[in-house]
DNA sequence: ACCTGAACACCGTTCAAGT
DNA sequence: ACCTGAACACCGTTCAAGT
């Protein structure tokens, strides 16, 4: 990537910031990749970084954001199918990001940034999760128990290393157990 | 504490950096825990801690180890109770390293003998609670998955703060699922 | 507005040296 | 066997200075 000043604008630059930052999060680990690692990726200075990014943490969340809203926007044509298959696509357009996901978790305690924004993800997952399963005619109460159920579900196939078949058996009990016996 | 060297063994000068350590990592978190506040706090140079431990990661790993068989010496007492009273002492006996349980899985995918300290932990862990399903006239194959889901949910609850209504909804929830259906 | 050079305090870790 | 002093390479971050 150029070393361009001015001549490209801001969001053009933070998108390549953030594609560089995502994919070396993603392989190497948030821990183990440095700001002057993924400068130096970029042909710049590590101090560059913080003129876009007042820390690694709000780098960090620019990347999360960007790899959420990657996401949702593969969300319409699946919106139709089965519980079970929406459970499993959210599994699959998280595997490759799953270190991402304990890297939020274990800077929870550390960071009120991360905490914010972990917050807000599991809000806005929850009211999405409710609306649809309220569709299908569940009650608020039952429908919030489920989706929480659902999220540690995925949560935990995420951070756990784990066969294909635990995963089908998993989500083939929840799906049976989920919605109450539709006699 | 003394800095006493040779007078006291090496178990019990281990149990008094592990105590320590654990003490800090729980308070404070692991990654803002250094090596040199350990030490402080011990009243010992930096260096001294790796003539024990050859990693700060390795002395995570012992202060795990010490915190569960801590915890298991008062499993005995609550062998007889439900299963639901039984995930709640699990959740309760947690709840205080639940910033450990994040930086476990935070580290799975950098760290070699976390990797090994977890996978060792959750088998044990599965194989416990599977047996005692089994003593209850469960499947194998039932037992291990409603294990799984017993895990991920204990996990999910830790790793995001949460009220005790939705703790308990939950588990009554998986009360009420787990058992086919006693007629 | 955007980027660099040089520096800061700190980190985990090593090693030769002391007792 | 146990512990220290001094050093190493590196980290995230800051700031004054350049264009």
């Amino acid at each position: 990537m150029a070393k361009n000043k001015r001549d490209i604008d801001l969001d053009v630059k933070k998108k390549a910031l953030e594609e560089t930052a995502a994919r070396l999060f993603m392989t190497c680990g948030y821990e183990a990749t440095s700001m002057s690692r993924i400068a130096q990726e970029l042909g710049v200075t590590p101090n560059t970084l913080y003129w876009y990014y007042a820390s690694k943490d709000e780098l960090l969340v620019g990347v999360l954001n960007r790899l959420l809203s990657d996401s949702l926007k593969q969300l319409p044509p699946i919106m139709g199918s089965s519980p079970k298959e929406q459970i499993s696509w959210a599994l699959q357009e998280f595997e490759q990001s799953r270190a991402l996901v304990n890297t939020v978790h274990g800077k929870l305690s550390q960071s009120a940034l991360i905490r914010d924004w972990h917050e807000r993800f599991h809000r806005a997952l929850e009211s999405a999760v409710v609306h649809t399963l309220k569709a299908k005619g569940i009650s608020t109460e039952q429908a919030r128990i489920l989706a929480t159920v659902a999220t540690f579900l995925v949560e935990g196939l995420l951070a756990h290393p784990h066969t294909e078949k635990q995963r089908d058996d998993i989500l083939e009990w929840f799906g049976q157990n989920a919605l109450p016996d539709p006699a």
